[in-house]
DNA sequence: CTTGTCTATGCAACGAGTTGCATAGAAGGA
DNA sequence: TCCTTCTATGCAACTCGTTGCATAGACAAG
C-alpha cells in the first residue's frame, strides 16, 4: 500500500489537514493518485499513532478548527524506506478497454458517444496540466543550482501530458475503428 | 464495479474455467485488468448464482475436473446494460509518479536504478504486445465483411502498443532529469 | 525418492476502498 | 427566508481485493 506514502510525499510538500490532504487529491495529485477524505482521515490517525506525523491544533474564525498534520522524523525514515525498495508493475484497470472489446458482442456504434465523451474529458484533463506548467513551470527556473523538488514535480507533470497525448490520439483510433465497424455492415 | 463485466467479456470471446480466467488474466487479458484467482472464483460464484453465468462439469484425465463456464442470457443483458451507461474518469494510481515526487526529499539518484528497471519491464512489455500483433493481425484480414471482435481486440491492443511508447519515452525523460540533478549538487 | 511445478478449486482472515450519513457554523444566491 | 455550498471531521456498514493456506493427482528434474 502506498497511500501513506502518497500522504507523507504531500504533506512534506507543504503541511496540512486532512481536508485540505483531500482537496490536493482531488486536483493536482489526484491525477496519478486518488482517495476520499475517509480514507485519509483513518490513514492519517493511524500514521498519528505510528509516529509517522506530527499534529497541531489549528483554532480558525469564520470556519471550522482544523488539525494540520505535518511529517515527523518517523514519517520521513519510513518514507525513505519504501523508496528504496523497488515496487512493482503497477495493475492497470481500463473500463474503457473491457467496454470496447465487449461491443463486439453488442452495438459498437453504441460506444462511439463514450469515446467522445472520454475524449472530451482527456482534452480538459490535457488543457488544464498544460496551464498548470504554463503557470508553475514556465521561466527557467531560478538561478543557481536546480531546485529538485521542482524539477521532479515537472517531470511528473511532463508525464501526465505525455499520457493525455497519447490517449487522445489512441480515443481518436477507437472512434475511427468503431465506425469504420459501423459503416460496414 | 466490473470485474464481472471484464469475466463476461472473457467468456463471449471464449468459455473455460475460473483457472483459465485467471490465467487469461495474468496474460492478454491482466495487461488492462487484473484479477487473482481467489476473486475469479468468488465472483464467478455470486454471476452463477444470479443466473449470470452457465456452470458445465467437465471431466479430465490426468488433471482434475473443472467447471466450464458460460455467459448466460441474464449475463448477456447485464453487460450490455452496462455497455449502455457511462463510465467515469478511471481512478489513477501511479507509485512510480509518487516514489519521483518523493525523491525530492531524498537522494534522487538513488531512483534511478528503479526507473531503469521499469524502462526495462516496460520494453518486454511493448515487444509482447508486438509479438501479439504480428502473430493475430498480421494479415489484411479475412475477406469480406471485418470481424468487429478482431478489429475491437486489435484497437485495444493498439492501446497498449501506444501506452508502452509513451512510457518508454517519459521514463527516459524521468532517467535523464534525475542525472541532471544527481551531477548538479 | 524427494522436491518442485502445473492443473484445479476453495476457505478464512485481513486490509483497502466506497458509500451513506451526521454535525455545525458561515456565506451567498433564489 | 430557505436552500445550497464550503470548511472540517468523523462513524458505521459494506464491498472489493490480497495473502496465506489446504487439497490432490500427474509429471518432470535432480
Amino acid at each position: 500500500m502506498a497511500l501513506e506514502h502518497a500522504i507523507l510525499v504531500s504533506l512534506l510538500e507543504k503541511p496540512g489537514s486532512g481536508y485540505e490532504l483531500a482537496r490536493r487529491f482531488e486536483r493536482s495529485i489526484g491525477y496519478f493518485w486518488n482517495a476520499t477524505h475517509q480514507q485519509i482521515y483513518r490513514v492519517l490517525k493511524r500514521m498519528e499513532s505510528d509516529g509517522w506525523v506530527d499534529v497541531r491544533d489549528v483554532p480558525q474564525q469564520a470556519r471550522p478548527d482544523k488539525k494540520e498534520y505535518s511529517v515527523a522524523a518517523v514519517g520521513r525514515a519510513a518514507l525513505s524506506g519504501w523508496l528504496h525498495e523497488p515496487i512493482e508493475p503497477e495493475s492497470v484497470r481500463h473500463d474503457l478497454a473491457v467496454k470496447i472489446r465487449g461491443a463486439a458482442f453488442d452495438d459498437p456504434a453504441a460506444l462511439i458517444g463514450e469515446v467522445e465523451r472520454h475524449y472530451q474529458a482527456h482534452t480538459d484533463r490535457l488543457a488544464h496540466y498544460l496551464a498548470g506548467e504554463r503557470r508553475d513551470f514556465a521561466g527557467p527556473g531560478a538561478p543557481g543550482a536546480p531546485d529538485p523538488g521542482r524539477e521532479l514535480q515537472h517531470a511528473v507533470l511532463r508525464g501526465g501530458i505525455a499520457y493525455e497525448r497519447m490517449m487522445l490520439a489512441w480515443l481518436d483510433d477507437v472512434r475511427a475503428t468503431l465506425h469504420r465497424l459501423a459503416a460496414g455492415r
